[in-house]
DNA sequence: AATCACCCATACGCTACCGTACGGTTTAAC
DNA sequence: GTTAAACCGTACGGTAGCGTATGGGTGATT
């Protein structure tokens, strides 16, 4: 039977990375990576994953670093968007709320798993190492920097989460654009 | 073979929705409302759950309304707290933060699915209606309490996520004080 | 004491998925 | 062209859980 695949016909274990973590994407969380369905969608068999990886959780400690690298990525793209610290802030906090990808809650879902915990302890210590930074650079004290970074960290979390359980209630429009600046202003030193 | 239960040696619809319930607050979510797994725990066979439910749809439904009701429940009893709406709006923090049941954080995993999206939706909108009313007690004007409300609710749920997900971070003692009497003095009007 | 509705256990088939065994195919190197 | 490694397909066994069929036990009612 010929091969009927893509531009590559051959997969590498990146490939099988990617596709978890689209599944996750799609829905159903962790429970979404799983090996047989991921092989049709990948228009292959099990026969190449288990040559790539030894089993499923070899998979998932894969698509979670890959994860990680992503959200770490993510938060050096919002360093990278202005020198005034508040600028900053607001492109951190449009680039994690901005999303509607729910592979953050279902990961959140599965704080107790073993091999979920170190990749989301890393992420949130990353990102409120880098609030805290970012309010200490405006000039408040190391204590209260810390303090106000949970705060704003707390909020990020709480709007994804909102905004993926019931969108409907997330403000719009010019409605949005006004509570924003209710919740950065609420941040602020001042 | 004789029964050997507890004092009532026949279940009920609602025993089986409790075990539900509890079975999520073990962790594993969705997921963990399983019916021979339930069965074992108490001490059955499915022959007992598929007299009480047509099948395990009807349990996650009826966990479901068991869990909303209990948060409806939470918010009166946070009502019921004292006369100052500060006070109220305290204890409100205190019984939806305090606690490190998992059930939230799982069942917000699932905001898609179709039967936890409308149990999702109602207890969210009942809290934010309590707090919108709360913010119009203090005096603020409607729209403002509104978003007040959103930004209130965004840090409890990102709180329960945090510290669900990396509790190491969250402050503990005097420290945990400080930093909750700074959470709600950027709330309270003035 | 007989009846009947209620409640439960046992046994079965079915599906989805994990992991393994093994043979076949492709690719690059020589 | 031959060879060896890399890669993949097929077939299989095993487990977990859903749902059904069916018979048996139990308790209230008469």
């Amino acid at each position: 039977m010929p091969q009927q695949r893509g531009p590559r016909s051959r997969l590498t274990a990146a490939d099988w990375a990617e596709a978890a973590l689209a599944a996750m994407r799609d829905g159903g969380g962790l429970a979404a990576i799983a090996i047989e369905p991921l092989a049709t969608r990948l228009r292959a068999t099990k026969g190449s994953f288990y040559w790539h990886f030894a089993n499923r959780d070899a998979l998932i400690e894969a698509a979670l670093r890959r994860w990680e690298e992503q959200r770490l990525a993510e938060v050096a793209d919002a360093e990278a968007a202005g020198t005034d610290p508040a600028d900053r802030l607001r492109a951190l906090f449009m680039r994690l709320t901005g999303n509607s990808d729910p592979t953050e809650p279902a990961l959140l879902a599965h704080a107790g798993h073993p091999l979920v915990a170190p990749a989301l302890r890393r992420v949130s210590t990353h990102r409120l190492d880098y609030l805290t930074g970012l309010f200490v650079e405006m000039g408040v004290p190391g204590d209260e920097a810390r303090r106000r970074a949970l705060r704003t960290y707390c909020g990020f979390l709480g709007r994804v989460q909102l905004a993926h359980a019931v969108p409907e209630v997330m403000p719009r429009g010019e409605e949005e654009r006004l509570y924003l600046e209710s919740v950065i202003a609420s941040l602020l030193p001042g």
